[in-house]
Order: C-alpha cells, then sequence, then structure tokens
DNA sequence: GTTGTGTTTTGATTTAAATCAAATGGAGGG
DNA sequence: CCCTCCATTTGATTTAAATCAAAACACAAC
C-alpha cells in the first residue's frame, strides 16, 4: 500500500551517534528515563528506542485495525486521536502533546483501536513493544513507570467520562482550558498563552459538543474577561474564574 | 432468581486443601490462569491470590482515596465503580461482575480513583499487586496477560467515551444491553434473559442520562417488541432490532 | 395485614444544546 | 493581487432530554 511505502521512506536512518544520546536528550522522560536507573540501564533503554519518524500534519502515525507492535513517544509536535464508528460518525478521544505517550490502546488486541493523526509536524520515538515488555521483566522500575502510565490513561479517561457525563458545554470548556494548561505547564510551556493545535470542530468532537457550541462558550468566556481569544491562539486572563465555572459555581 | 442462587452455592468455605487449587476452580481465568502455564506456575500465582473477601450488597470493596495494594479478581457477585467530583455529584465509571477485574485506576498513583460499591453480595480475591508485579517478570506470558487487561480496559473507556459523546439516549440503552449481553454469555451466561443489578438511576448515571429517560426508553423497546422488562428482569426478544437502534438506523 | 421507603413509570413543561442559516475572516495557491 | 476554501462567529429556530410532578408499584419491617 501506497501509505506504507511513504511510512517508511519518512523512517530516518539512525546515527550511532545520534543513538547513543536519543533517550538522554529526549523530553520524553516519563518511559525512557525512569528514574534511578543505572548508566547501564540507561543504554538498555537507550537502544530499545531505535527508530524515530516524522509524521507530518495530517499524517497518521497508526490507524486503527493496523497490526500494533510499537508505543510511541511523541519528541515535538501535537496529535489528537480519534475512533471511527460502523455508521461513519467519529469522535476524538484524545490529544497528545510532546512528552506524552501514544498507542496503549493496540496492547490488548494487538491491533490498534483508533487512528493517531498529526495536528502539526511531528516526530516520534517508536518503542518496539516485544521489546519493551522483555526489558521490563529485568528492569523493574521500568516495568512500574510503564504499569503507571497505563493505568494514568485509564484513570484520564474516567475524568473524561465524568466531563461527558455530567458537566454543562461551558464547563466541559473550561475543564478542557485548564486541562490543557496544566499540561503545558507540566512540560515547561506558558500555562496562560498557548496556540491550539485544534480546531473548534475537533475540540467539540472530544467534549461531546458542537463546533458552535464550542464557538460561542469561547466567546463567553472573553465576554467575561476570563480568556482572550484570537483563532487558535489563547490567552488565559483568569485561571480562577475558569476554576469556578468548571467547579459549577455557575448557576 | 435462581441462577444467582446457584452462584451462591458454588462457592464454598474456604478449605486448606481447596485454596491450594483456589485459581484452577475459579472462572476468572483471566489474569490467574492465563493460557500455556507449567504446574509449577500455575503453583506460583496460586500463591500469589492468596486473600478472599466478602462484600456486602451496598459495602464498598475499596474507596477513593484508600491507598492501593492489590486488584481484585471479581469471583462471585457484581460490582459498580463511582468517581465522585468535588462538588458532589458523581458518575457511575463502570460495572463489573464475575470473572472481571477491578482496581487498575490504582497503580498510577498508588491510591484508588474511584469507590467500588457491590450490587449485591459479592466474592473477590484479592491479588497483591507488588507480588503480581514480582511474579509477572518471571512468567512472561502473565505479563502479557496483564498488559492485555490493562489495555482492554483503556479501550472499553473510549468505547464508553464514544457513547458519551456521539449516541443519542436510545442508541445509549441499545448499546448498554447488547454490552450487557455479550458479557454474560462470554461468561456462559444467558445472553438473552437477565437481572439488572443496578438501578435505573445507575444505568443513567453510566450512561450519561436521567433515570427518567432510562425508564422511557425501556419502555419504547417494550412497546417495539423489543424486549421484556419486568423491574430488574430483562428478556431480549429482539438481538437484531437493538443493534438497528445501537447502529443508527432510527433516525 | 399495614406502613413506610425507595424505585419505577408516565405525563406536562422547560431548557440547553443542536440545527439551520448566513456573514465574516484568514490562509494559501495561482 | 484575487479567488477559493475552510474555519469561525453570530443569530434564529427546533428538539431531545432534563426537570418538575404525581401516581403506581415493590419490598421489607413491623
Amino acid at each position: 500500500m501506497a501509505r506504507a511505502e511513504l511510512l517508511r521512506q519518512q523512517i530516518t536512518p539512525i546515527l550511532l551517534a545520534e543513538l547513543k544520546s536519543a533517550c538522554a536528550n529526549c523530553n520524553v522522560r516519563e518511559i525512557c528515563q525512569p528514574a534511578g536507573l543505572t548508566p547501564e540501564e540507561l543504554d538498555q533503554i537507550d537502544a530499545l528506542v531505535d527508530v524515530r519518524r516524522k509524521v507530518k500534519r495530517g499524517d497518521t502515525l497508526y490507524r486503527a485495525g493496523e497490526p500494533f507492535d510499537a508505543l510511541y513517544a511523541v519528541r515535538s509536535g501535537f496529535f489528537k486521536s480519534r475512533v471511527t464508528y460502523e455508521d461513519g460518525r467519529d469522535q476524538v478521544t484524545g490529544f497528545s502533546m510532546a512528552g506524552e505517550i501514544l498507542g496503549m490502546d493496540g496492547i490488548g488486541q494487538g491491533a490498534h483501536n483508533c487512528d493517531a493523526v498529526a495536528l502539526e509536524d511531528s516526530e516520534v520515538c517508536a518503542i518496539p513493544y516485544e521489546q519493551l515488555e522483555n526489558l521490563s521483566r529485568e528492569i523493574s522500575s521500568l516495568q512500574r513507570h510503564f504499569h503507571k502510565i497505563m493505568s494514568r490513561e485509564i484513570v484520564r479517561e474516567s475524568s473524561v467520562m465524568m466531563l461527558l457525563g455530567v458537566m454543562r458545554a461551558e464547563e466541559r470548556i473550561a475543564a478542557f482550558l485548564l486541562n490543557l494548561s496544566q499540561r503545558l505547564s507540566a512540560r515547561g510551556y506558558s500555562p496562560l498563552e498557548f496556540h491550539l493545535r485544534m480546531t473548534r470542530e475537533e475540540i467539540g468532537s472530544y467534549l461531546g459538543l458542537k463546533l458552535e457550541t464550542v464557538s460561542r462558550a469561547f466567546s463567553k468566556f472573553h465576554k467575561d474577561g476570563l480568556i482572550e481569544v484570537e483563532q487558535k491562539f489563547v490567552r488565559i486572563k483568569s485561571i480562577e474564574g475558569l476554576k469556578q465555572i468548571y467547579e459549577h459555581h455557575v448557576k
């Protein structure tokens, strides 16, 4: 298939020198650099992460149904995960930014369960899953980290269920902005000013809302002095105000 | 109900001789008996599952915030998982029946993220997590099974997100009934007749709907000849009809 | 049996968000 | 530059589900 061909070509040759310090320089410390590793263990992990891959904006990193064989650490860029339904309806199930791990949905069935689409030109490290399993049997702290990351994904999703199940439109959008802000902050970016990588429609899909509803909420927040919005650029003027909406102080 | 009675009787007091083969007799083969184990490995797993615990209807197996130290295999009974929100709102995030695993939400933070409440008198096996981690380093097929179970939980939740995000009320309820039917069937129970262990309100909470909406949908399905409902008892008359609703053929 | 409590059903009304519709505004390509 | 294509905003209207309300029903306790 043509896509597979393209994908293969995108994979940059791996230079030995780069490989050596691939993980040491990477900001995805989460899985590749769990705390408390010996230098030898770090080298083992370095050797594990053998393939870097660039994904152009709009291209998919993987698609639902494709065989699963690796997890991906996002080195740079931004992804959405999308599940498509028999009748064609689809939903965005998550956004992944640099420093986060992608692909854990595929482990269960040996095949991916969703599409991962780059929302900007991005780069990932592929972590071959079988090798990760093998290595995590040797290095218990790696195993522990890996389990924690999977568990956090379960918890993240149950808070999205909460959001979709009990929150009203404006609460959802406040929660979304606060969550984005918090994650950006955790990765060393400004929590108060950022560019949305996704469209209003994609935000709406993620939050179970229509794009018009998202747009109206942004306008409302702006009117109330909580944020400034200019296209994709967002500046948060009042974290507290957003939190009050999120915490249902409205109404 | 007669079936529940039978199930309860199946579980006999724990004698030492039985304990020895606790896992061999257990229907929760998922984690305790991954395929392809040697007898020695099976014994190791047997030794792992050292605590059985009864939970009375209405009691909690664990609560959000409590330290996490074990996963639970449901041997008999039925649980709901519930997340409570700062302002008091809560949501049911899942139901667990005999043969399923509970508690994976706690791994990430070392503390449980939700309450697990028994909806009928139940019995579980506690699987001490640290020992499970240790053992799964030795037995790679156990490790693999464990990872698959976690991943499936992630996938399960993303399909609930789909349900909450894009489906209309009747579709959600059709999906709920079909899912329950399929899981019961997988555990050897009738897929066409069963007792709901939860109230309409709990179903509604899980599906992001109000109890009245759940009730109305049941009435509608009955009127259309798809199901028979009598209190908590449900008989599915037309799996196909439910599937058509679920697949959005309505409207 | 009666009483009381919690669950479920059903109907009438309200409302939050969807839908429909139109105008505006950028970004990129020729 | 102009033109086209999206993405976004904003307004008017509709609608699905929530809310409010009351009655019916179960089930357990007394």
